[in-house]
DNA sequence: ATAATTGTAATATTTATTGTTACATATAAA
DNA sequence: TTTATATGTAACAATAAATATTACAATTAT
């Protein structure tokens, strides 16, 4: 993951955590990740998709929760923004008329099932709730 | 890990395995992965710097393994590929002014130590032989 | 009606990754 | 001692990924 989706998702969830039953706009989440809005609004579109967040329209809109932040884990947040493996690509087209060549991406991509799968475990016990009260 | 570095890296340390005691040069090394043979030698001067590799220049040079494949784990691999957290990078400057933002970095950082962690800690127990032994 | 907001497309900019060319230096072998 | 074959590395080019920006239609409370 080179790039800073998870640390925003992560952000955004803790702020609407922190603020339940508030509506907060994406103008005034961007301002405390200091993004720009639109960033924001992409990224909670994500969110929505993924069923964590809902959202309402027009004035005194904004975003808020669409579950309880104890039923939310760190792994639901990785798991909708995540776009990679955690040991990164293959390689393309390894040679084919290599022994190592031939069979590496199968093997690879069996490795990257389990310590992918290893990060989700530890990420499944820990809640939102839980992270959201690092900031009382 | 949005790059194909430890896929490489791992390729190149598989196939010094599997031909132990022989120097492989760059260019072959290079056509049973299918990358850039200057790829290859710049991947492989990190992993000689992690004292993994040793090489032999001019004629008949090249590269071999330093060490015995058993004592090579894929954490010791990762952690010379390693360029970003799992979770990925925090946002550079998040609001000081606020509650979450004035905090987020150093919980995320402390995240982040407890998941490169974890799955250190999975590969460390997957030696370089063990894999190679995948394609007799 | 007005003001504030989401949703999204289009585009631009910046950063990261991969590939390429070139060549100095080293070394085995003819 | 010359030649062929490597490494090591710098400089640059090309491609891909990530982030930022502008613009505006659609929605809704006041």
């Amino acid at each position: 993951m080179n790039n800073t989706r998870f640390a925003t998702a992560l952000h955004i969830l803790t702020l609407l955590a922190y603020k339940e039953h508030e509506w907060l706009s994406s103008d005034w989440i961007a301002g405390s990740i200091n993004v720009n809005p639109v960033i924001v609004r992409k990224e909670l579109g994500v969110l929505m998709h993924a069923g964590l967040v809902k959202s309402r329209k027009g004035k005194e809109g904004g975003y808020a929760l669409d579950k309880n932040s104890v039923a939310i884990t760190l792994a639901d947040i990785y798991l909708t923004v995540k776009t990679t493996n955690v040991l990164g690509k293959k390689n393309l087209l390894p040679n084919p008329k290599c022994p190592v060549g031939k069979d590496i991406n199968k093997k690879l991509e069996g490795l990257n099932t389990v310590i992918d799968q290893s990060v989700i475990k530890e990420l499944q016990c820990k809640t939102l709730k839980n992270f959201a009260e690092n900031f009382h």
